[in-house]
DNA sequence: CTGTCCATGTAAGGCGTTACATGATTGT
DNA sequence: ACAATCATGTAACGCCTTACATGGACAG
């Protein structure tokens, strides 16, 4: 039910269409929430028959209509519901982890070459979300809506942690299996 | 794919039936993958037509006949295969955050009710990491194969650093709300 | 003239959840 | 007597991904 929320999010800052709304999930949620767009038309036609939205259709000759989705009065209020519900307990799902925790079939090689790739990849995300962070804390938005703005910088702020986080674990990983030491480190 | 290789890595420890699969999920590796009973059988199922598995079929007389599954070559191989390839880059979802992101249409009341409860479910989930931790470091297990002992305290550890990230990340973002100074505070 | 962007969608398949259904055995 | 555990599965629905399909506009 995410997805649909994100939809009327997004969709009550400013009416979009499909497209547009893709945009959006690529430019400002991408690092803690994905979308594509056979998903999105899909969600978009289920919840215009719901009453969610409203869709003005405009029409190009020659070539597909456009359509722009627009929130309704239920829309905004399932959205204002939902948003000040706390969500059920969601279940992690990192599937690194089942490598690791199966790692005993693995030899030392095998598995820092996965703790070595996983640090990289770690380290490229935390790259991009610097490269947000400058580029956002430069922005007008900044002075428009200082408060939203907090909540969007939180939520990288939030990937920054957890990748900071994570960046720790592995080096952490690395070190006690190099060393063959194979015990956690206690903080 | 990540079911698929967690019921081989289970498997290749021991040949279990589909009910015993779903206790070992729940009691090893449920702080970072959980599979439901359902998703056991039809995995099970598919992954025997594969070849990946073979059941050994045992009758009891006015029951259901108990199914034991074994992993067979292509099973082990294709175990060994997906443990050691660098899995691609897994995108984040994180449900809780599209509500933050979005909070600029709550007011601080709504949004720190929001915070409060998930700084309360983590509490509480480490605690529960705390416990396993507690409870294993005391086990034969570690005695008998250090390195696979220490493989699986990592995921254990690993719930726990990226635990702590979230309570600090929910401790600052509850500070700056409540002192509406709406700032990310640099460490 | 080739590729990228704009803009729409459909199809198929796998993953995950919840609910339903059966029936013996073991513990309180 | 009742509940929990053992042990099997089916049905239905929704979410998510990948691939396919169309066609104009615009830039290099």
């Amino acid at each position: 039910m995410s997805l649909k929320h994100a939809i009327l999010g997004f969709l009550s800052f400013k009416p979009l269409s499909g497209y547009d709304l893709k945009k959006a999930f690529d430019n400002s949620v991408r690092h803690f929430w994905t979308a594509n767009q056979s998903q999105i038309y899909r969600t978009l036609a289920k919840m215009t028959d719901d009453g969610l939205l409203s869709k003005e259709v405009i029409e190009r000759e020659e070539r597909l209509a456009m359509k722009i989705y627009h929130v309704s009065k239920e829309g905004r209020d399932e959205l204002h519901k939902w948003l000040s519900s706390p969500l059920p307990q969601q279940n992690m799902r990192e599937a690194f982890l089942i490598q690791i925790y199966f790692g005993g079939l693995l030899d030392d090689e095998e598995l820092l070459a996965l703790l070595r790739h996983e640090l990289k990849a770690t380290e490229e995300q935390m790259a991009i979300f610097d490269q947000i962070y400058q580029f956002s804390t430069g922005k007008t938005s900044q002075a428009e809506d200082p408060r939203a703005f907090f909540l969007s910088m939180l939520t990288l702020d939030y990937g920054i942690k957890s990748g900071q986080a994570m960046l720790d674990w592995l080096n952490n990983a690395i070190k006690e299996i190099e060393s063959k030491n194979y015990s956690i480190r206690q903080n």
